[in-house]
DNA sequence: TTGAAAGCGCTACCAA
DNA sequence: TTGGTAGCGCTTTCAA
């Protein structure tokens, strides 16, 4: 006997497509109402509503998304370009994917992933295949290459990090240099003299990633404007190279007493290795990273921090790429004020 | 003076879009044949091929992606459902997300990404909306209420994880069974009598999480095999979480002298917690990581790891997602051999 | 308040 | 080897 039932059937049938058109009969109605009722572009009576509802239920009937685009050249989709860099601090890069997919869904739009290896081809590519209404960046450097693209497709945009030239574009950011001045603030009045800045990657910095060098910038004015000896340094993301900052940081003859951590992957490896050398936080050298709560919550020593908002930024942009959808709308930067939260783990200098 | 000039321009325009019958039109051939020329699904001469794609470059031709989907029911975008949980590998899932992109376009392909919050629910919208052409779906859990979404909805579909009843299901994971049970031989071949599995949360377990508890059962059914004594424990992934659990594991009158760590986020805080407790690797206790190798390698002291092949699990969905798509395959549950590297973490006992 | 019908840009069938 | 053209399912004008 041949195999026959359930299971010789071919894994794959095309299930049975529902249009526009079975709901319109189903409720009596033509096709173009039901659009109505489903755009809410047209008054509709509130029998007919509820009727053309019930079919649509009843069928269960999702509109056909690339015919829907085709006929009103929306999509319902926004383009987001992920870095691909592991130099970047990982975490944040995730919470901030899925609260921008999360948000985009609230606004009724999916998610198009884009990895940054594309480049300006990729926005090119999505834009000109009218596969997303609007674009959001992450990962947006100095003197970003992608910026002159985004101007000229006139595509709506919204980059996450703010470019030396942000004129006419849509940025949201943490106002990071508020952010490297807050920290040196924090330190200097609990009484630290001589301070340091962990950064990241030295790689980060020469890429110019934008929010590298606007902390720093705050750090360090606001290091001269408080009259503290500020040291700073880019550090690679391993044990090795976290060692070796801190042997240049504690060594000499005035040795940090207060330590900025602008580098999330090593704030584990700092730890230990204070411990190590047994110095204790924070009597003997206090800490105070830039990053997001919960991974500050984490460590041994829970940690002083500034937040990094993956969540709101995310949220934000969606928002903003929404406004931009909805119509011509001021091209604005908008930075997120810093937060900073003791923990413990900074504290006044021990005599 | 009323401003005007190019800064008065409305922020954005439509793009004149460029369709397959300018092309035609440009080339001097019909619309379809550029439609042929594209897809290859039949033979052009050689000139003509020329032509068109001359046309194509000059004018910046990009096929509109909904009307190609309309037309041919291809949409040329695969979903990819990530999960939201904060309780798993955030490094491990990005890798995996961001290799997936990546193979997905070597094959022409976008990936929608959806998150896992949407349940099933999500995936039925994506499908009956036809917003991609197959679904891969990350964090299965062993009784993944998804699943018979999947199997009824008939999409193709690409699970990483394999729940208890795979039937009729495409799967690819690491092979977590064979992992645990590796990890006790590595151990047990080193001379140690007495191991301990450190796992994830408590909260992966709970939900059943697929390559948690196979991990787990590989683990133990290899111990009781070799003889050896095997604590196993899920790990709050905290540092108070992991004090914990070597309180449990250390203490006693016949402590573990090896530990298989199953817990990407905690491998920092154990070192740290180890050196603290003057405990040195692997002098006095083994560690052996399940973890991405870059993970194992930047730690304070190199580990010995099980990899998680992130990257070419995500490849090898996409290709199996693809194979799918070309017609009816044998459904099949892929499982890596896992690969062990010795980093200098685990060692003999000492007596 | 509703309907009819003309496309949107592409694919793929039917002809040549 | 090529062209003509009928749809794919939806939105949106134009008319009633």
């Amino acid at each position: 006997m041949v195999h026959s039932g359930p299971d010789s059937s071919p894994p794959y049938y095309d299930p049975p497509m529902v249009t526009i058109a079975d709901v319109a009969r189903a409720a009596g109605v033509s096709p173009s109402t039901v659009s109505y009722v489903l755009s809410g572009k047209r008054s509709i009576s509130e029998t007919t509503r509820r009727r053309v509802h019930h079919s649509i239920r009843v069928l269960g009937y999702q509109p056909n998304a690339g015919a829907r685009a085709l006929a009103s050249s929306r999509t319902n989709v926004v383009a987001l370009v992920v870095p691909l860099r592991s130099d970047l601090n990982v975490p944040v890069v995730m919470e901030f994917v899925t609260a921008t997919a999360t948000a985009a869904r609230t606004y009724d739009h999916d998610v198009l992933l884009l990895t940054a290896d594309e480049g300006a081809a990729g926005l090119h590519r999505v834009v000109a295949s009218s596969l997303a209404d609007a674009i959001i960046v992450m990962d947006v450097e100095a003197a970003e290459p992608r910026v002159p693209v985004l101007r000229e497709l006139g595509t709506p945009a919204v980059l996450i990090g703010v470019p030396d030239d942000p004129h006419g574009l849509t940025c949201v950011d943490l106002d990071f240099t508020a952010a490297g001045s807050d920290c040196v603030h924090h330190l200097a009045d609990l009484g630290h003299r001589d301070i340091a800045l962990i950064g990241p990657s030295p790689a980060v910095y020469r890429r110019g990633t934008s929010y590298a060098g606007r902390f720093l910038s705050g750090f360090r004015r606001t290091a001269a404007t408080r009259g503290v000896e500020a040291a700073t340094m880019a550090c690679v993301p391993t044990y090795d190279g976290l060692r070796e900052c801190l042997d240049d940081l504690l060594a000499g003859h005035r040795p940090a007493t207060g330590l900025v951590v602008h580098n999330e992957a090593i704030l584990g490896p700092l730890l230990s290795e204070l411990a190590r050398r047994q110095l204790s936080v924070p009597e003997d050298v206090s800490v105070l990273a830039v990053c997001p709560p919960d991974v500050a919550q984490a460590q041994a020593v829970p940690l002083s921090s500034v937040d990094i908002p993956a969540v709101e930024l995310g949220r934000l942009a969606v928002e903003l790429a929404m406004r931009l959808l909805d119509g011509p709308a001021e091209p604005e930067v908008r930075l997120l004020p810093p937060r900073l939260t003791a923990r413990g783990s900074t504290g006044p200098v021990v005599a």
